[in-house]
DNA sequence: CCAGACTACGAAAACGGTTTCGTGTTGATA
DNA sequence: TATCAACACGAAACCGTTTTCGTAGTCTGG
């Protein structure tokens, strides 16, 4: 076992001081030729590399970003992760991801351990629960502090900061206008409790369009699904006590269960009910019929969150000078598949 | 903007010493009673935290647990991660996740960068290319560097270290025999290219099954879909050119496929061909039918993974201690959907 | 009254770097 | 030959902790 080599032992072998190797081995031209290519011989064959944790110090920078989200087995959240750590390994950065597995108290816990020096800025969904508290303390006291935050999909109006959010309200808009101009008459909406603001959001662009285009908005015809469990006898109960010939559903998983017991009591997809499902993952690829779908960009979701936050990182803000901050907005696409109809 | 408070701030103002405030704030029963009082009265006051960099540099351990995987999309690696994630942080241990993107130079270029002090021990999957390339010199060289390295589900045999996998082969076994069981007489294997030493334990456990139980294992029911590109036209020849009656699939997304082109040709599911998948995901639960499957219980390994490390972490080894590895093996268990008949 | 023992605290080194500011030596110039 | 700049390097501070060791001052006992 060989530990890693310091400047130190480096210096030492080599009879100079520490700071002629630091000097050395950043090629500054205070140093001579000789010295130079004898320091940088050897630091190349014991293959030294400066230790992070010391330049963080010295530096008081990490280059580590913490990405704090709700849940990380989810499609939606990974692909945002994968544009994040990927655009941020290509700046040099590191992400320490935390799960608050949908807790405020969780999410408060992880902020603040990783505010105590492990990274320089957030990126961030908040959770659930937080949402429902409407408490967002543990945000405002990360800003003071002086760390960048980037919210994402689950933002917060009360906070200022950066943020990247999907056109939810348009695209659910436009997904609904589809149904109309297939000829549907009843359409649908299945969603979650509307604590979620980017549910609140869909539900919104829902009833734009049927009220813009003329259809009739039927409050009977949402059906808001509790948060955990029973979704299956819940979903079965709306088919029982309402008639649609669509359904706009927030999320996939929604969808294919309402495709699936369509199917089960004999209708048809798309002939008798179309159905169109948030997030473009397997589910929406794989089911039967494939489902037609909304496609969040989730990975271009997470480069620009990153972008944004590493801006903020390197551009350290001049003192007292004006912050500014900015909201970008990923443009959804409706994914055509096969449990929608054509336009009539 | 209060930037984070310092003992040496703390022992300005109270016109101490930091060592003071230091021992202070640990309790120490060097310093008098009324000292103390105030000292943690000020810092809590100004909610003193000590400076996570700043420790690790002293103290030579970061508490961060670099996590190698290539891919993050994906629904087994995240339920590890989970795994990982909740265990480390129960313990009071950060994640930093690198993807290797199934790419070599990925995962040699990331462990690298992370080694240089970032984290303690690596937990990691190796990606398709370092298994193609039988290149692991990567590994030696942070094994070597003193890191403690637990590798799961991919793991290689030539390394020596703390492993985590699953019983492939057996379950595979398993999963043949219930085929068997159910009367069915040609059971097919849909595969992936061999070097993923998953796919060919599972491959092994599906021929034993077969000769141990007196069927035949004929070469031409295995189907080996190529990485990247063409599964569905590659199922679909499979299925004209080859005769059989169950199939068993090493993920669940080849399963699904496998349930739909055989119900495009008309075949009913399980009534003609019956299907069994690994991975217990989304997929698994919401197709139609239902998918038979193999529960990995990722969570599960990543815990055991956590544990293993962090283990190995807070035990250091005596000098010249024989060092002592482990495989610890995770159960899979057979889950029973509705793509499966009865035994007979 | 003084040696010895506590008590309560501070100085300083260490972790591994970077960077500023000297400073001794050399060579050129007046 | 005296002066000065340029060169090549080293000392030391600093980032924020912990921890060892040293030491004033007070107290106790003989």
């Amino acid at each position: 076992m060989k530990r890693k080599i310091t400047l130190k032992q480096i210096a030492r072998e080599l009879e100079v001081s520490i700071s002629t190797v630091s000097k050395a081995l950043k090629d500054s031209d205070e140093i001579s030729k000789d010295t130079k290519q004898k320091i940088q011989a050897f630091a190349k064959l014991y293959n030294y590399r400066p230790n992070n944790i010391a330049l963080s110090l010295k530096n008081r920078r990490t280059k580590n970003i913490g990405v704090v989200i709700p849940d990380i087995v989810h499609h939606f959240f990974t692909t945002v992760f994968r544009g994040i750590e990927k655009y941020a390994n290509e700046r040099g950065y590191n992400v320490i991801v935390c799960v608050s597995d949908e807790s405020y108290d969780k999410e408060v816990v992880n902020m603040e351990l990783l505010a105590n020096g492990s990274i320089d800025g957030f990126i961030m969904s908040v959770s659930a629960e937080t949402q429902q508290k409407n408490d967002f303390h543990h945000l405002r006291e990360v800003m003071d502090q002086g760390f960048p935050l980037v919210l994402f999909d689950r933002v917060i109006d009360e906070i200022e900061c950066d943020k990247v959010v999907m056109n939810d309200e348009e695209i659910a808009y436009e997904a609904t206008c589809k149904f109309l101009e297939e000829g549907k008459k009843k359409v649908a909406l299945v969603t979650t409790e509307s604590y979620f603001n980017v549910s609140e959001k869909r539900a919104e662009g829902y009833r734009r369009a049927l009220v813009e285009q003329g259809a009739d908005y039927d409050p009977k015809l949402t059906l808001v699904v509790p948060f955990r469990g029973g979704e299956e006898s819940c979903i079965d109960a709306f088919f029982e006590e309402e008639e649609f010939d669509a359904v706009l559903c927030v999320n996939e998983v929604f969808a294919v269960q309402v495709m699936g017991i369509a199917q089960e009591k004999g209708y048809r997809v798309p002939e008798d009910i179309s159905v169109i499902g948030f997030t473009n993952g397997l589910l929406s690829r794989y089911s039967s019929p494939t489902l037609t779908t909304i496609a969040q960009h989730g990975e271009r979701m997470g480069e620009v969150a990153a972008e944004m936050l590493i801006e903020k990182l390197e551009n350290e803000i001049g003192f007292e000078e004006e912050e500014t901050y900015r909201t970008e907005i990923i443009e959804a696409t409706l994914i055509e598949r096969n449990s929608t109809g054509k336009k009539k």
